[in-house]
DNA sequence: AGAAGGACCTGCACGC
DNA sequence: TGCGTGCAGGTCCTTC
């Protein structure tokens, strides 16, 4: 066991997508489960708070942290009113208390980070808000491209549901009526949040080379089988992601970040110039949809 | 309405 | 050594 007052970074080198997100957040939920917000804190930078941070502030002190998931590439933290009366936590309770009453919302954006740490610690740089928990430690929210946001989410209208589907869950049938009639690529189409939300740049390009498609085809004009076989893919990658970050990051405590979540090897992703691992034709890279864009010309047509 | 492209933002790699 | 430049990408916003 690590020492108590090391700061605990939940924390991954990669532009943060669904494995990295949730792993992120299962380690949150490890920590912070029925920890209560005693106040919070947001620094004066106005831009990540979808809802102003005098209002966050205020909502958020007194509630305890019920559960924290992943939806999407968001971190999800249902809250609920704490009582007085301490209620023990039961450890097999999956689904959502009936009391939750408000959820915070973290997007990551690129760089950000949740830090569990000691209050004594210094606050790094780029710290935009802190949470000072009833335990002691206080949850940090750091982001030093600022791409990171925070909302908090009524749930009055219902739990937040995330602006798409949920690619580890869809069905085959939604899949393929995703991009029907699309005229974009399948690489824009897979970026695209409000269709299937949690798929970022590195795994769209990893789950179309496993799918043997090419990132430029119109969306709307793979065949049915096609699509099948990307849904596969992209599941069957995003999976072994998260086993791959699971066992690390969660345990992962350091100062200085530097171990952190472990990648899993690219086979197109950053790789141009190198040999396919499949028929050792040059990875090609290009810009789609504004995002480097890597495949390779021989294996994806 | 759907698609495309730029803006935002900072750290880092690179070239001179 | 040090400075300037370009690049990276998730999401929001504007334009077409």
């Amino acid at each position: 066991m690590l020492p108590r007052q090391e700061p605990t970074i939940l924390y991954t080198q990669a532009v943060p997508e669904l494995p990295e997100v949730e792993t992120i957040a299962n380690g949150v939920d490890r920590r912070l489960r029925g920890d209560t917000i005693v106040s919070a804190w947001f620094s004066t930078y106005k831009e990540p708070f979808r809802t102003p941070p005098a209002e966050m502030a205020e909502s958020l002190a007194g509630l305890r942290i019920a559960r924290v998931y992943r939806v999407g590439k968001h971190i999800v933290v249902d809250l609920e009113r704490a009582r007085s009366g301490h209620r023990p936590s039961s450890p097999n309770r999956e689904a959502t208390p009936p009391d939750a009453q408000s959820q915070l919302l973290v997007h990551l954006g690129m760089t950000g980070r949740l830090l569990v740490s000691a209050a004594r610690l210094p606050l790094p740089p780029h710290t935009h808000a802190v949470l000072h928990l009833a335990s002691g430690r206080e949850l940090r929210f750091v982001d030093p491209r600022r791409f990171g946001r925070l909302a908090l989410h009524s749930v009055d209208a219902g739990l937040f549901t995330g602006p798409g589907r949920e690619p580890l869950t869809i069905s085959t049938d939604d899949f393929v009526a995703l991009f029907r009639g699309r005229k974009l690529s399948i690489k824009a189409a897979l970026l695209n949040q409000s269709l299937l939300h949690g798929v970022g740049n590195i795994y769209a390009d990893e789950s179309l080379f496993r799918a043997k498609i090419r990132p430029t085809r119109r969306a709307g004009r793979l065949p049915r089988p096609r699509l099948l076989r990307l849904r596969q893919a992209l599941q069957t990658v995003l999976k072994s992601a998260i086993r791959a970050g699971g066992s690390s990051v969660s345990d992962y405590v350091d100062a200085d970040g530097q171990a952190g979540f472990f990648q899993i090897q690219h086979r197109v992703y950053a790789r141009e110039g190198q040999p396919c691992l499949v028929c050792g034709t040059p990875i090609r890279r290009i810009v789609l949809a504004g995002r480097g864009t890597h495949f390779c010309p021989q294996c994806q047509t």
